[in-house]
DNA sequence: CGCTATTATTTCAACATTAAACTATATACC
DNA sequence: GGTATATAGTTTAATGTTGAAATAATAGCG
């Protein structure tokens, strides 16, 4: 098992789970980012792109709450984006608060060539398991994802 | 499902299985890190001294090694801890080119009241799956972080 | 021995991330 | 209508993170 801690077998189960499952995680991304880091985006970037070019244009507060990230993350992000014309920013002339985010014409090309040698990569690294694995997993990670944020 | 992408089946069903597994990882580690905000400590800092306290003095390399970071990070990460005197370095005397990482007295003292609370978060979170779920999560996320990292 | 390759660590630039303080705008309600 | 409250976004300080370049020390080998 994955830990060294001596504890109770319900300790060494739930810490073996954890750290098994953090480095799946943690594999997982840096995987997924090497593709992502030929074409100089990092995944926060792609997460946002991806959002925009599935969901259209999305206000910053929601764009947050779509890849769970902070505001002033989420204004970082935008910002690195539309410095490279990805992304463009334009004020709600409604509600004056409200930033909305649009793809550029750039942007679309980018993420609609980019998205699926990532979609390519995520099923290359799942294939490992068989489809009914695959669910499981999904069901599993759903039930503790949803107990661990609240 | 968690995805807006229109695929194939097998698409799908990786890419949901991929988003649960970074959700709950990411929720997980939100959750964890509640407890360690109380000490003032990152993750990546409880991350160290755990692997201090249970596996002994350590170089940067191993260090690094064992958390899966890059040398910079951890020299980065031990100055921090040095800086509150969790954590002192010594330079090997045989082969100078290692730098031992050791445990403070405060800083042992620190993992020590601290360790047992992360435990404890760790089994509340998983609680929600019965034992044999969470050994067959940790069997899932096994193979797939395996295949993942290389 | 002396040169080369390897290994451990540090430094640096760029981006991510959060929490907290702050600004700007809009809404609610007396 | 004016004031309190809530919401969207920005800024700042601290830390993390990587990848690449730079340092320092050792090991291998002719």
């Amino acid at each position: 098992m994955g830990t060294h801690h001596r504890g109770t077998e319900e300790e060494v189960r739930a810490l073996d789970a954890y750290i098994k499952l953090m480095r799946a995680a943690n594999a997982l991304t840096a995987r997924v980012h090497r593709h992502l880091a030929e074409e100089r985006l990092t995944i926060s970037q792609f997460g946002a792109l991806e959002a925009l070019y599935h969901l259209g244009p999305l206000c910053q507060k929601d764009l947050g709450r779509k890849l769970l990230k902070t505001d002033g993350n989420i204004t970082l992000v935008v910002d690195n984006l539309e410095k490279r014309g990805l992304v463009e920013r334009r004020r709600d002339a409604k509600d004056r608060r409200y930033v909305m985010v649009h793809l550029s014409d750039e942007g679309r090309e980018l993420i609609r060539r980019t998205f699926p040698r990532h979609v390519a990569g995520v099923v290359e690294a799942l294939s490992v398991l068989d489809p009914s694995e695959q669910q499981e997993l999904a069901r599993l990670c759903r039930i503790v994802g949803k107990r661990a944020a609240d």
